[in-house]
DNA sequence: GTCTATACGACGATAGAC
DNA sequence: GTCTATCGTCGTATAGAC
């Protein structure tokens, strides 16, 4: 079974050369990487290699995607209820990765990019989810509530975005520590009776 | 005077380039902007242009560079003490030149880029001004003093840079409000005597 | 120093054979 | 589904006119 016609091979090297992008992007960052290297390390020929992408662009969103949908899974499965470091970063902490992410982020603004649609759904999802974790965080007496989860969720996703940029420049920059600071200045004050 | 042997039309020319390319990609963004486009808008060959410049990404930091110093020099023009919002964000709101900011930024991870140099110094000089900003706010007794400004200052260019990733996917982001938010989270609680 | 002409290699993309 | 061959464009490098 898992045979349903031409797709059973196709998807599988699909996802081969989602994975192969990957690491090289990992490796060797995401200037300098070319299509031709990825189709090499899928002993595949560039053109070979474009039968399952329309183009470059749509290769790199589906990149995206796949480690999107890759960390979501992740943090399902955990039950720490103060993972919210993996709610918000998605874990990405190797420099060409954030480099990726960053680079398709600032291309998906144009509207025609294929990356837009993928960025267009997952700010709004990831708002929900953070909001979703300030609301019962709030409901437990554990945050301040003058300020609308939905605007904090913003300002959340902003300050992880952000410090990636200045961690990309300097790699000794804590990640962390501003969206503790955030959470702990939303720490409810204590009740002066 | 102002004729110092032959850099007198050099510089003249240089500029010109530069401003020409910040048009561009203003313009047409910072994708599909190619040196030889910003060449023929300054009447020149290629090879004419890159007698002014090492390479692409060395044209870029300089533009780059150009941004800032002019934003950089409008601010300091201001009088008004309320004008935090121009110190954090540099006023950029042309989606070309944000886009422009950030895919440099993230190429600029590689320290052997041109632009790496520049956001080196940038980050923290940066980081300087809004601490210095927050310390006097502080000393008025306006805002809590529990966490050093330099970590606060960390935290609101991290907020200001990625709520501009927000806003290149949907211009519809207030791109002021999660500074505000910041702001009025740090606002020093009312004293209760 | 300023600039043009020409050429090079690598890229992403496409046409068409197998 | 995968190839060879080819295209147009990119950034870059060099030679040389003025």
């Amino acid at each position: 079974m898992a045979k349903r016609g031409p797709y059973e091979k196709g998807e599988a090297k699909r996802s081969e050369i989602l994975r192969a992008a990957l690491e090289i992007f990992a490796t060797e960052g995401y200037r300098g990487t070319s299509l031709r290297k990825v189709a090499a390390k899928c002993n595949l020929s560039l053109p070979g290699l474009m039968h399952y992408f329309d183009s470059k662009e749509d290769l790199l969103t589906q990149v995206l995607r796949m480690r999107d949908e890759t960390a979501r899974i992740r943090q399902q499965e955990r039950t720490s209820p103060e993972s919210y470091r993996e709610i918000i970063r998605e874990g990405a902490s190797t420099p060409g990765l954030v480099e990726l992410f960053v680079s398709m982020a600032a291309a998906a603004s144009d509207t025609g990019h294929p990356a837009h649609a993928h960025f267009a759904e997952r700010y709004p999802m990831l708002r929900e989810r953070v909001a979703a974790y300030l609301r019962r965080r709030i409901d437990e007496g554990a945050l301040r509530s003058d300020i609308e989860p939905e605007r904090l969720a913003v300002l959340l996703i902003a300050v992880a975005d952000g410090i990636q940029l200045q961690w990309l420049i300097d790699r000794s920059t804590d990640m962390e520590q501003p969206i503790d600071d955030v959470l702990s200045l939303l720490a409810a004050p204590p009740v002066e009776d």
